[in-house]
DNA sequence: CAAATTTTTCAGCACTGTTTCAGCATTCTG
DNA sequence: CAGAATGCTGAAACAGTGCTGAAAAATTTG
């Protein structure tokens, strides 16, 4: 994670960077607007600490400059004028937060994180050999091949692929996607393992679905 | 936009959820914890106002079980408590905004805007394939076409604009565009498709809203 | 108030996913 | 080895979802 400090008081500056760099965090420092703009366009950062007092161009023309050129970095907006105007005027000009002056580090810090976390969000897939499901959309990726499942179709393979390779029996197959009391019987497993295998080798993947006999199904890699 | 309020002196929920009425948003209120996490976890809020003193669960359990359970809604933290190691607390359980009270009305408008800015980003179209959205205008627009939607159709492509590609059921939808407690039924939403889909076509839109059985609608860029 | 637009309702069609079933293949058992 | 049990597969029947067009009801606009 990038943070880029705008800041020209040096003293306070260096401190922060400490900080943050004591964090993990990997920080650059500029002293005037003009030159933040300039950093903050080239968006690296994942996060912008500014200053509202600043040489050449204050904090609040600089947040707006950049939000101008539709750059949507999260600004943590810094300073000394605490006034309820200020506040008002760093958040309209695209600052997302505003911390006054004198600030406890503990709370920058808690300020920083919950600006970043706002930041992350992927999908969750599971993996298995060179293929993953996508769970968010019942989806089956081989390289670029993708490959839609059915509700059932979806529910074995999850149910297959969470039990990582280990041996699950049709009964509890069954159970899991038919539910406990249903009319469902052994040979919908079957015919369904069916359909999994087709597609899984329609995209290419190296899974199979390996039977045992009496004992049920497993997940094995191809070549392997 | 809508807006919940979790807040346990109702006057003041009111004069908020008034404030906020009057600047276009849908706004509900709750006044404490535990119907505060069912509500927020409907995912259907675009942010949510929290106190922190309340009865049943306080404003920090709250923020902590809607984020332990994966909710991303932007959370703005509301409380008497103004002394650090509370502000603190307050981020770290997953609030994105810590206001103390008192507060300036404008000074909650102003956080209210920087916290949705970042939902939609600070756009008034929303941009998907060849084909924009204007918010302002509720307009469709592909090239030098344009076609004006009604307003439940805007909500609908908007929801579905703002997942980018993610998928939507139609159960989220009813509760997004409908709101929590309707009448409204499923086929409502299929109806709507079946709108914006003949509106789509109709401009030379590349975007299509596909279907997946039992999951919902999601968007997608036509020969891609 | 009338006209126009938007929203809701509804019935029937089309399609896809699910279940059923019969026959074949394979493995196991005595 | 023969017979039984188990697993696999394709075709057909069935059921549930989603789609559509038309019309009624509600709402907005002129």
């Amino acid at each position: 994670m990038r943070i880029l400090i705008v800041e020209d008081d040096t003293m306070l500056s260096q401190t922060i960077q400490a900080v943050l760099e004591k964090e993990g965090f990997s920080v650059d420092a500029v002293t005037d607007g003009a030159s933040g703009v300039d950093y903050i366009l080239l968006n690296v950062y994942d996060l912008v600490i500014l200053d509202v007092m600043l040489p050449v161009q204050d904090g609040y023309q600089v947040a707006r400059t950049v939000r101008a050129k539709g750059c949507g970095t999260p600004i943590l907006m810094l300073t000394a004028r605490s006034a309820v105007d200020d506040r008002i005027d760093g958040l309209n000009a695209g600052a997302d937060y505003y911390l006054p002056k004198p600030f406890d580090v503990r709370e920058l810090l808690a300020c920083v994180h919950a600006l970043l976390r706002r930041q992350g969000g992927q999908v969750d897939t599971l993996v298995y050999g060179n293929t993953a499901l996508e769970l968010a959309s019942s989806t089956l990726i081989c390289g670029d091949r993708r490959m839609r499942l059915s509700a059932k179709e979806f529910d074995v393979l999850r149910l297959l692929l969470q039990s990582g390779g280990n041996n699950l029996s049709k009964e509890h197959i069954l159970t899991c996607v038919w539910g406990y009391d249903s009319e469902a019987v052994e040979n919908h497993v079957e015919v369904y393992v069916g359909f999994l295998r087709k597609k899984l080798r329609s995209i290419g993947s190296n899974v199979r679905i390996e039977a045992i006999r009496r004992l049920g199904y497993h997940l094995e890699v191809d070549g392997a």
